[in-house]
RNA sequence: GCCCGGGUAGCCCAAUCGGUAGAGGCAGGGGACUUAAAAUCCCCCGAGUGUGGGUUCGACCCCCACCCCGGGCACCA
């Protein structure tokens, strides 16, 4: 017997996979059903982590079960490859973003082949492969001739100083991260995709999602925020002007006493000229502009505001309400004006409060003492009957909300209203590493489009990003400069770059045919594999990214590209792996150590003790993050794999723990010692199982009922701690097992057989190579699923438990088809049970088959 | 504050439909093997399920209230 040694046996059979293309669809579905499998492609920031570790081997589970059960699995593999931080190192490391991406897949392909995950490596993109890009570039023309994709303003951090936009993650505390002095908001023309139009459809399309977390679910319906209520229109005094406002509650229509719009609000700005109050309210608008939208966002802010100089009468009884500009009023919700109605709006209670402001009642609540505006503490937002409401008075107010709506609809003055929170996505970047955007501006024309025969638009690779952190397209002119491919004048090539979030959302559908040059993706390579079958990723995507692509992949439908509604049938999301932190010092100084540099709680270096933090996500800021190339190293990817899937269930967070790991290497190498220590006795079994000894049939019964729950664990329940919880049993069962000769001999190779085959879709280097030393042909990958024979793992004999009154008194062996009423008189026999029962015929006897009887004393 | 998860042995986790709380791993104790150690093998120890109520013949599981931890969020008119 050998020793089991990852590091020789590894590399031969990935060698062998590749070789073989093991993992390749066949060309031709050849009848069988197709398996999609999909796990979150990576960005490419440098290495693989822990976190990529877990999710790849948890998508290879599923991938290889599936494969082994007679499915066409696609299973592929890419690089989210455009983004922002390769800008940023491309400026610290004086390299070219392309260099930098292309160098990193490099490494992290090269991890990811060392893991041995089951991917059809032929089908692998970058999103920053121009045959990749050149698609979304046309479909995004499409969409803008299908008036999906249109331009209209949207504020943007300005940094004078540099003379760029900034991302959001550019800005530190209001200032440019490059010391640059203050950002400020700049209004820019911006193209954005109306995933408005489809609103009804991405919140309805969640009913039929069965397989995704209701979490993630209900995540997007709160971020689709769908609304039923009225937009109000409220004349202003004096003025040729009205003001919308939108309300879930226009059943306090009568009880509204001023009106709030969003410093943001173009009337703010309008209405207060000429009013004494003018400079005030401008100051206030700007000083808004620069407080950052945290702060504003956050409850704890305290209300504020001021008068505009203006007022404006309520449409239905007339009242003249003062018009304020307030801090908690978003002007990209609803239409940024609010009713306020301080009597029943907590929000507008604290306004009003605060400046004195009238309130006046109008929802009473049932059988209580009526509200008094001179003594509330707080609105009351609950449900009641209408008072001072005109003709409402006495209608209950859910009743009422209808009858303002529709009093508004007679007077012309508003309407029932459907309002989302979801905003149409804006997709301009004014980032160099990305999608160029196909369009070109045309003083004469306006905007055109990149003839088709003209794409890709090509991102230039060899340019220098200079110092500034902006992109250097605006200033290329060889990029630029272009003539228009409508009227031949100069033109200006369009110099922003699309949200990644764009690559992203339809990589799913290029994998189905990734070198197909006349679209987006062959129709029927489409039709063969879509929509994904089982997509695994972080929760972290919860919303955006798996919202973009549901959207996308709508559109996509609509132009005739796929068929079906929606782009992922099944969803998991993986927990996060975690380890405690290492530290030392206090606050700002504070400095944190990797966990290879501590022993016992104390640092290597030094011998001194360091604070052990909590459990928490691996980062690189709190350096408690394990490598997985040492990792992969000492132990191997068996092992590594072994370990993120047995530690917990994959929803759940895993903790890392090294002694887990040692446990996993230890685990495998019994295995290794059970199958490869008793390889000949294995192969020269017998067939037959005639005359099995009792623990021949115990050891069979085990095996059977090891491949039932291992199968179920992995189809249906997706628990992989427990099925190789399962596998861990079964090994333990071998190696205790005596016999190696006749029927027991075919009963251990049996179980050995199966062992192998089961952990295969878990650990597939060692399975492969000990299936070879059994004398297995070929491929462990082509050999068939291991099927339970029920008739080995029935019992003929169960243990029943005997409670009396609920408590366990006894237990009895009796057949496994005993009747309830032998059960039970069994049971009755037993003098433990007896003693406990008393003389008293029993009030209550319950049987459950083959578990447990239980009986109440009268 | 609101929404969604989770709290089982010293630790990570099982208990699948409301039916014996313990499968698996780690750690700990004892033993075997060894000159010794490592490795390996065998045996053992261990909670009554966050807290308090309720429903039930029976509750980790269902209901109510509360505590703690994690994640998410929208002052959304």
């Amino acid at each position: 017997m050998s020793d089991y040694k990852p590091s020789e046996i590894e590399a031969k059979w990935q060698a062998r996979w590749a070789q073989d293309k093991t993992f390749a669809v066949a060309e031709e579905a050849g009848g069988r059903p197709k398996f999609y499998m999909l796990e979150m492609f990576p960005y490419p920031s440098g290495k693989l982590h822990m976190g990529h570790v877990r999710n790849y081997s948890i998508g290879d589970v599923m991938a290889r079960y599936r494969r082994a059960q007679g499915f066409d699995v696609l299973h592929p593999m890419g690089w989210d490859a455009f983004g922002l931080p390769a800008e940023n190192a491309a400026r610290e490391n004086n390299t070219h973003p392309a260099k930098w991406t292309r160098s990193n897949i490099a490494t992290m392909r090269g991890q990811l082949k060392q893991l041995g995950f089951s991917y059809d490596w032929d089908r692998e993109l970058a999103t920053c492969d121009p045959d990749y890009y050149r698609w979304e570039q046309a479909v995004f023309i499409k969409m803008w001739e299908q008036g999906l994709a249109y331009r209209k303003k949207g504020l943007l951090n300005w940094c004078d100083g540099c003379g760029t936009v900034l991302a959001n993650e550019q800005v530190e505390d209001g200032d440019c991260w490059r010391g640059h002095g203050p950002v400020r908001q700049r209004e820019m023309e911006q193209w954005n995709l109306r995933i408005t139009n489809y609103c009804d459809e991405l919140l309805d399309g969640l009913d039929t999602l069965e397989g995704w977390p209701s979490a993630v679910k209900v995540q997007q319906r709160a971020w689709i925020g769908k609304s039923h209520g009225a937009s109000i229109l409220f004349a202003v005094d004096g003025q040729e002007q009205d003001i919308e406002v939108f309300t879930t509650r226009p059943d306090t229509l009568y009880g509204c006493t001023f009106m709030s719009l969003a410093p943001e609000h173009p009337l703010t700005r309008q209405l207060c000229v000429g009013t004494p109050q003018e400079a005030d309210v401008l100051a206030f608008i700007d000083a808004m502009g620069t407080v950052e939208k945290a702060e504003r966002m956050d409850d704890k802010t305290e209300k504020q505001g001021l008068f505009i100089g203006r007022h404006a009468i309520n449409p239905v009884n007339g009242r003249r309400i003062p018009i304020y500009t307030a801090n908690f009023v978003l002007a990209d919700y609803g239409t940024g004006a609010v009713m306020a109605v301080p009597a029943h709006d907590q929000r507008d209670f604290e306004f009003a409060q605060k400046y004195g402001i009238d309130l006046q009642v109008v929802i009473q609540p049932e059988g209580e003492e009526p509200l008094d505006v001179a003594t509330m503490e707080a609105a009351f937002t609950g449900e009641g009957t209408m008072v001072h409401s005109g003709t409402h008075d006495g209608t209950p107010n859910e009743a009422g909300k209808t009858a303002v709506v529709a009093q508004l609809t007679e007077l012309c003055r508003g309407s029932s209203t459907i309002n989302y929170r979801l905003r149409d996505w804006g997709l301009s970047r004014q980032r160099f590493w990305g999608c160029p955007v196909p369009m070109v501006h045309c003083e004469a024309c306006g905007i055109v489009p990149v003839p088709e025969a003209d794409l890709p638009v090509l991102l230039p690779e060899d340019v220098s990003l200079g110092d500034h952190g902006g992109s250097p397209l605006p200033v290329l002119e060889s990029f630029w400069k272009v003539d228009c491919p409508k009227c031949g004048a100069d033109a200006r090539r369009d110099t922003d770059t699309f949200d990644t979030f764009m690559e992203s959302s339809w990589y799913q559908v290029r994998y189905c045919s990734p070198d197909y040059d006349q679209g987006m993706v062959d129709p029927a390579a489409a039709k063969r594999f879509l929509p994904v079958d089982q997509y695994v990723g972080g929760i972290e995507h919860a919303v955006m990214h798996l919202l973009y692509a549901r959207f996308y992949m709508k559109v996509l439908r609509d132009l005739g590209i796929v068929e079906g509604d929606e782009p992922f049938t099944n969803l998991l999301c993986q927990g996060m792996v975690c380890h405690e932190t290492y530290s030392r010092g206090e606050g700002t100084e504070r400095k944190y150590y990797y966990p290879n540099e501590i022993e016992d709680g104390r640092l290597k270096a030094d011998g001194k003790p360091v604070d052990v933090g909590p459990v928490i996500k691996m980062s690189k800021s709190k350096k408690n993050t394990v490598d997985p190339e040492k990792l992969l190293a000492h132990y191997g990817a068996d092992v590594a794999r072994l370990f993120c899937l047995f530690a917990a269930p994959p929803h759940k967070d895993v903790d890392w723990s090294d002694s887990g790991v040692d446990g996993c290497w230890r685990f495998l190498s019994r295995v290794w010692r059970a199958v490869d220590g008793n390889a000949e006795a294995i192969k020269a079994a017998p067939d037959s199982f005639d005359g099995l000894s009792k623990a021949g049939k115990d050891l069979r019964r085990t095996t059977h009922q090891t491949i039932a729950t291992v199968t179920d664990d992995i189809e249906r329940r997706m628990q992989f701690n427990t099925a190789i919880a399962r596998c861990m049993e079964l090994t333990n069962a071998l190696s205790s097992f005596k016999g190696r000769e006749g029927a027991d001999g075919a009963a251990f190779a049996e179980g050995a057989r199966a062992l192998v085959r089961l952990l295969s879709p878990f650990a597939p280097h060692i399975a492969n190579e000990l299936w070879t030393t059994l004398g297995g042909e070929g491929l462990l990958e082509d050999q068939p699923w291991p099927v339970s024979d029920e008739a080995v793992t029935a019992v003929s004999e169960v243990t029943i438990v005997v409670m009396v009154g609920g408590k366990r008194r006894d237990e009895i062996q009796l057949p496994a088809d005993v009747t309830e009423d032998d059960a039970i008189a069994a049971a009755m026999a037993r003098e433990k049970v007896q003693k406990w029962v008393g003389e008293k015929p029993p009030r209550f006897v319950k049987y459950v088959p083959g578990r447990l009887v239980n009986i109440v004393p009268g």
